[in-house]
DNA sequence: GGGCTGACAGATATTGAAATCTGTCATCCC
DNA sequence: GGGATGACAGATTTCAATATCTGTCAGCCC
């Protein structure tokens, strides 16, 4: 007999059709007859079609967050972390979506589709900001007494350079310097009242 | 005869129609009943529809900046006006979407479909910013070497709080503590290597 | 004379019938 | 028995015919 059909084919064969078709046209249908199957056999797997885009949507998330851990040095400052995730997190979603427009736009769709992906999604992410700007309060690098809520802060004050909603303005050829004059505001902020090259306190 | 037709009444009943039924279905003819004339006569006054939109639009904006002008104040620190003046246009922008969700939509609609109106709203806002942070750098409670990008630096920053693409986030509990939160880090930053209370420089 | 009108052409939007899709389930086949 | 099938009902989408709108302009009327 051929291949057992399983939920990772589906989810492989899904990414294929939501790639080709887009996010308004692909349809379960498309996805058992790219499988060889009927669409029935497809239900058995996924209750709807929502939970299986989520599913698509999850998985591709996860890559971006096992990417983004990568990032981190153990060895590096606190600041030098943070600029470095924060610049490869906009490097990642620039590229993305000048490389691949109509992927990108598909993506953008599918997370904007469930209520729980985007909490899932930024819960990670600031989780991770939350582990660097710990890190910088243990080396008293950096100064704050709400770790969570600055990380939630540093997330918030550097949107224009992850929203999709803002992704037209990451052509601007001037993008670069508003990223860093950002960044370095935000890090700044974190360092008050420390001279950059003193250890101890103020 | 009647009164005659001006231009000025022709925004004040084409803001009244876009009111009534929204960008999407409001016309030129909609227009020329509400004033009782045939819709040739509001091409007298303005060449397009879009022009007619435009002019619609800048009339409010305008409204907004002669607003946002009246928060300042010249006795306060500057850290203090730049925190009042982001607090306002917040309160403003929330307001309006919670209030007022479908004439918001309206002119959230507006303003992107014209292409030199972001750039007009954008410069005036960050121009104001940018007098309050050179206030500070002159009292010496800030330091930049830039003050154009630092401004620009500190509109980027609180987007979340002002560009509508964020609006459903302002209806969330917590918004104000993340307001707060960001506008903390960004003001520190901007004081970045100085003790609040000390004047001189480090 | 100078602003206003209303008929007009091409572009855009609406509508409703037909086609397709989603999700279910009785049945089939290995 | 357990997974796959395909016919089906209700919901959604497509498409083409129809209606409306935009922008122009020759002529009208105060």
């Amino acid at each position: 007999m051929a291949e057992a059909l399983t939920g990772e084919a589906i989810l492989v064969a899904t990414e294929e059709v939501l790639r080709r078709y887009g996010p308004a046209k692909a349809t379960v249908v498309d996805v058992a007859k790219a499988l060889g199957v009927s669409h029935g056999s497809v239900y058995r797997h996924f209750p709807t079609k929502a939970a299986l885009r989520e599913a698509v949507t999850r998985r591709w998330l996860d890559a971006i967050h096992v990417e983004m851990e990568s990032v981190l040095d153990p060895d590096a400052t606190a600041g030098d972390n943070l600029r470095a995730w924060l610049q490869h997190l906009f490097d990642r979603k620039r590229l993305s979506h000048s490389d691949e427009p109509e992927l990108f736009a598909t993506y953008k769709v599918l997370v904007s589709e469930s209520s729980i992906i985007p909490d899932y999604h930024l819960g990670h992410l600031v989780g991770q900001i939350a582990r660097i700007v710990q890190a910088g309060v243990d080396t008293r690098e950096f100064v704050t007494d709400d770790v969570q809520t600055t990380a939630q802060a540093v997330w918030d004050a550097t949107q224009v350079f992850h929203h999709p909603a803002h992704a037209q303005e990451w052509g601007n050829p001037h993008i670069q310097d508003a990223f860093d004059a950002v960044v370095s505001l935000v890090v700044d902020g974190l360092r008050y009242n420390r001279i950059p090259s003193a250890t101890g306190d103020a």
